[in-house]
RNA sequence: GCCCCGGUGGUGUAGCCCGGUCAAGCAUGUUAGCCUCUCGAGCUAGCGACGCGAGUUCAAAUCUCGCCCGGGGCACCA
């Protein structure tokens, strides 16, 4: 049967079975269940105990993203509940990665200014013979739980409880020595609900409350109580943080329900963003610091030239999905690029040079655009024969062959290999032929770093990741103020990082 | 061990809920060509994927079951 018949046969029997199904791919985001427009409300909850990574940068714009779209309200909350981890100057590097992506929050806390809140929910629950006092060693604990069973302090009296939760309050109990369970639920399949700590007592004080508190709440209560207290409808977080406890707690505790979607995490190739396997790499020098261009952290990104912008419309291009997923840079960068070529100056840039001296050069003042199509204006660099040339370029060169000075003239190599003769010829443009980046006097020595992956395939920390290539500029680079991105063509797009030294983005 | 959640080209995703023009779209990557005073941008063409097995069905990426593989959770971390 030839496919037209088939098909009509497929229609006579089964009608309807053939239309069309429309292909409209995904615009933006998936819509959310139950968000009114005008009504929803998100968060973005970082815990102030490491430097921001481009993994929350791209969990916040996703928040910031829903928020516009229902015009919703969006807190900046810092999940600050262990005083051991919590550092001022963590705090500063989110509000500072929020602001530098252009996301702006209504409202912003910390959740160790509610302490005194949620102690008034804890200590309701333990009244109520919810929750109670539990002296049991970590380790018995722990393999109780693993098998199910309850400790004898599950079933103390809510009174007897209750007095030692007043103890730990008014700091009366060693660390360690005493934590406040949830009465869960023991024979649960699902381990996290069997009693988990809802309190315990760290004696360390605190970067913002000191040392007025000692008893501090676990992860899982604060944030059930905080969604409830900002007015939280829809969590968007990724997929390490589990949802069961939250919501039984939530239940618990008598709170409205939440819409919860989670994520898997935003990996980079050869560049986790792990708290865990980045910190040894600053502590060991392996990098420079947070902010070294190879690492994931929006102070890394930013050092080498990524946008803001790129950053959001790249989120919004991947979406976020439960699959597990490593992200190849070369993504970021072609979106980095796209916003990049139109508003990026070139500028000639000639790494490893070698001089060369143009025998018949008639002295010229070229006056070139500093960008090919569009209108970003020019400079002017006077030329008297004598030039520097990247050295690979050269190299390639035959005896006798013609190459173009770009923007220039043509001039004709005289000996090849190390040559540094070589003599005019003509200016007429060559469709053909090689065009090379020159500097004349005036030149302007210029370093830039290159940052490759930091972890190789089999997982291994590479130190040398970070090349440095050496040459020289025209001198116009030194009207450039740190922080501007130009593109050194045939090199790539870079970013002036300090005077002098550059940091590559990509080509 | 127990509990969740996943598996579509090299990479990232769309499609899966509601089976059929899906011999699978888009982006990135890569190859070739065009264009260009850049190896950038732009344009054209090519390459490349439904984890495995069984079942249901006229028809399975899509539904069912089993298996395999991966991630996360089971903290006095968040």
């Amino acid at each position: 049967m030839a496919p037209q018949e088939q098909l009509a046969a497929l229609e006579a029997k089964y009608p309807g079975s053939l239309k069309q199904h429309e292909r409209e791919g995904r615009e933006g985001l998936p819509p959310l269940h139950n968000a009114v427009k005008g009504k929803a409300c998100f968060r973005l909850p970082p815990e102030p105990s490491g430097f921001m990574t481009i993994g929350h940068a791209m969990a916040f714009s996703i928040n910031y993203l829903y928020k516009e779209e229902y015009s919703g309200e969006l807190w900046l909350r810092f999940e600050d509940t262990n005083p051991k981890k919590a550092a001022r100057r963590y705090y500063d590097s989110f509000r500072r990665g929020i602001a530098w992506l252009g996301i702006t929050c209504d409202h912003e806390k910390n959740i160790s200014d509610d302490i005194d809140r949620i102690y008034s929910y804890g200590r309701r629950m333990v009244e109520k013979g919810e929750a109670y006092a539990c002296s049991c060693e970590p380790s018995r604990a722990k393999s109780l739980r693993f098998e199910g069973r309850p400790c004898e302090h599950r079933d103390r009296p809510a009174g007897e409880s209750l007095a030692l939760w007043q103890e730990m309050v008014d700091k009366r109990h060693k660390e360690g020595t005493l934590v406040i369970r949830l009465k869960g639920e023991m024979g649960s399949a699902d381990p996290s609900l069997r009693d988990p700590n809802l309190f315990r007592i760290i004696d360390h004080p605190h970067p913002l409350t000191g040392d007025r508190y000692t008893l501090w709440p676990t992860y899982n209560l604060a944030n059930a109580v905080e969604d409830e207290i900002c007015g939280v409808t829809h969590i968007l977080r990724s997929s390490e943080f589990q949802s069961g406890l939250q919501e039984l707690l939530r239940s618990r505790l008598g709170f409205r329900p939440v819409e919860v979607i989670q994520f898997s995490r935003f990996n980079f190739k050869g560049a986790p963003v792990k708290k865990r396997v980045l910190r040894p790499l600053v502590e060991e020098g392996v990098v420079s610091g947070w902010d070294d261009p190879r690492m994931p952290t929006v102070d890394g990104v930013r050092r080498r030239g990524i946008v803001p912008e790129a950053i959001r419309q790249f989120t919004l291009q991947v979406g976020y999905t439960k699959t597990e997923h490593e992200y190849d840079w070369s993504l970021l960068y072609a979106v980095n690029r796209k916003l990049l070529d139109p508003v990026s100056k070139r500028l000639f840039f000639v790494p490893d040079p070698v001089e060369i001296t143009v025998d018949g050069a008639p002295d010229v003042e070229a006056v070139i655009p500093y960008h090919p199509e569009r209108d970003l204006g020019t400079r002017s660099i006077a030329t008297s024969g004598r030039f520097r040339v990247p050295r690979a370029d050269l190299a390639q060169l035959k005896d006798g062959e013609v190459f173009r000075l770009m923007d220039l003239y043509n001039v004709r190599v005289r000996s090849s290999g190390g040559g540094v003769r070589a003599e005019y010829a003509g200016d007429e443009i060559q469709r053909e032929g090689r065009k090379v980046q020159w500097t004349a006097d005036g030149g302007v020595p210029v370093k830039v770093l290159v940052a490759g992956l930091l972890f190789d395939d089999a997982g291994k920390v590479d130190p040398s990741s970070l090349a440095e290539v050496s040459g020289v500029a025209e001198p116009s680079f030194s009207q450039l103020a740190v922080g501007d991105i130009v593109q050194f063509p045939r090199f790539g797009f870079c970013r002036l990082d300090s005077p002098g030294t550059m940091v590559m983005a990509h080509k």
